[in-house]
DNA sequence: CGCCGCCATGTTGGCGCTAACATCAACCGC
DNA sequence: GCGGTTGATGTTAGCGCCAACATGGCGGCG
């Protein structure tokens, strides 16, 4: 390892170089084009003030070469990487992967990149870990996805970094980007209403989540605002069996003819608890969820979900992001107001929800 | 040498007040711990022959300055990026999240970061672009988890980094990780075969997919190695909803009395098309899916599946592309015939089957 | 006691790139 | 035609870090 003549500079400066694997640099291109480095800088960057010809002539070395621009190198003379960090929870949670997933593909229109960061747990200590590691690892701006655990008080973020928080939320102070829960709660519970309900149940989230207590308070004051009793609320953790075993009394209440779930997987768990108790949905209970998954048309019966447009909060989080990036290079330090964008839910009606018994 | 002369306040006359909070360098933490930079850079990372006391006062000095080592500096200087490339696909298919789920956990336990692109068809240039992306974007390994289109001939990637697949399959010439398919379908289908069942019909996966194409082809042979009759065989896309329109016509044939899906979504569009269809399951027909998702438990009735576990999964194939990256410094060029690392999947009975009727 | 080797630490050079300035030619209007 | 532009290109000096060598103190051993 040692030797290898790996400093090339040295000897053999035209003739054929050892070849070795060393991937070609700009000055390898500046030479073989016959110009100066600065000039293959220039193109690669995409600057206009270059001749036509010379221009030309650099993309050919540069093709011929199989050269391609030292990120590192580059991020050091420039100070910036080109790189956003995006800090995400469980992929396991439909939302999470769908947010993700739309990320990457918005950051991937741009010519950043991303880093991700996963946090295991939802303590403000973990969500601070995964912060530093992303400060450590030289990126621009930082994204971070986790709607459960927010509390304003916990997150305050030692950086200097942009940021913008997926989590429609006025208390905290980061710019962010969300679903209007409150209106797409409005629209399932105001269905369920009008399709003759007196009241909804409703099976929430964990209490520690936001958008959870969000979804909670919003079934709470649409019923308030209706005139209607609001039933006593049962708390699951997103997952199908909470669903189910929170279901299995639910079920036992003959007073209950419609149920709004946070979420689809509850939504399942209460299907399932509902058919063995022999509440039949939805002739005898209607149900309604929370996320539209792809499955969730082909669940018996076929649920009533509220929609989400996970694409279009990844793609809004990233543009959110880019505009801090760009209208606050470093200095500022001004948080301002903390932008808020809000994506549209849609509530999509299927099978699961039908007038109560006469 | 030592001294301040580098201060960019002297060279550049008027130029930008010095507001520009620049980061702490090693040289600010060099110069308050009274030792050069190189003693720094000892202690940054963890060389042995630091004295302890020397090691302790430049330890508090990077405390008290907050100082973080410059990631593109140090690839720069060292050639390496700590960093991982991700390619995936559609983050919305279940397995896909979880893999990339492990892939980021399991490399978070090294000091490596990971960068992640998406791909967004299954074409070949699609590949391949991703690729460039990763190669340009300094990553010093990369492991692909696109199991769907995964051509000998069309992954031929330009790149003289070390390289995981995601797929257990033989026929390509990089290392792969993945589950063992087959010996997963042989459990499902013998259990259905043990329940009585004369022979088991199957709703396989796109054609295009490999481990679509494995699936189907260990359920032939299984069937052929019990020597029983094989039916011909469905193709579905995964979803849930090709699942229901081929459910469907599956559901017509009275002869049917046990099917194996390719996947849990299809499945669950399988028993809904069942149902409506009047045939009970798992009376009528049994049921079997692949995958195991969070879900499955509580699908009506809950689906006998095979559970995949995808966290090995993504572990191995971290260790597997750290153990080349290390091995294969830049030198070989032997791909070494390719290591294969399987992951053993696990049948899970629930409800979904039963004996077929007397 | 003098030579050797070992250890902790310092010094030098340069990784590949870009910002800022320097240069040089062509061209302008009066 | 001459000072002043403009536009294309070259030159210089690092960005922050680490590899490789250099140094100097110290104890061991013949």
């Amino acid at each position: 390892m040692a030797q290898d003549g790996k400093r090339r500079a040295g000897a053999t400066p035209g003739a054929s170089a050892a070849a070795r694997a060393r991937p070609p640099s700009m000055a390898d291109v500046a030479a073989l084009a016959g110009v100066s480095g600065q000039t293959v800088s220039r193109v690669a960057n995409n600057r206009s003030n270059v001749d036509e010809a010379t221009r030309e002539r650099v993309l050919s070395a540069m093709k011929m070469l199989g050269y391609r621009p030292n990120t590192a190198a580059r991020a050091l003379a420039t100070g910036r990487f080109r790189m956003i960090g995006v800090v995400t929870f469980d992929l396991r949670a439909h939302g999470n992967a769908r947010v993700l997933e739309s990320v990457v593909s918005a950051v991937q229109d741009t010519d950043y990149s991303v880093s991700v960061v996963a946090v295991r747990s939802h303590s403000e200590q973990a969500v601070r870990e995964a912060f530093d590691r992303l400060s450590t690892q030289a990126v621009d701006g930082i994204i971070v996805n986790e709607p459960q655990m927010l509390d304003t008080a916990a997150l305050r973020l030692r950086s200097d970094l942009p940021i913008v928080v997926v989590d429609r939320d006025d208390r905290h102070r980061y710019p962010a980007v969300g679903s209007d829960d409150a209106e797409g709660v409005r629209a399932a519970v105001t269905h369920l209403l009008d399709l003759g309900h007196h009241t909804v149940a409703h099976l929430a989230g964990p209490q520690d989540s936001y958008p959870a207590r969000r979804r909670a308070e919003a079934w709470h004051r649409t019923l308030k605002d209706a005139g209607r009793l609001t039933p006593p609320v049962d708390y699951g953790d997103w997952s199908a069996e909470s669903g189910y075993l929170i279901g299995r009394q639910i079920a036992e209440r003959p007073d209950v003819t419609a149920v709004f779930a946070a979420n689809d997987q509850m939504a399942l768990g209460l299907l399932r608890a509902l058919h063995e108790a022999g509440r039949p949905v939805p002739d005898d209970v209607s149900v309604v969820g929370f996320d539209n998954l792809a499955e969730s048309a082909y669940f018996l019966p076929p649920l009533t979900t509220v929609n989400q447009d996970f694409e279009e909060i990844g793609r809004q989080s990233v543009a959110l992001l880019l505009d801090q990036m760009e209208s606050a290079p470093a200095e500022g330090t001004a948080p301002r107001g903390a932008a808020a964008v809000s994506v549209a839910p849609r509530l999509v009606v299927r099978g699961s929800t039908a007038p109560p018994r006469a």
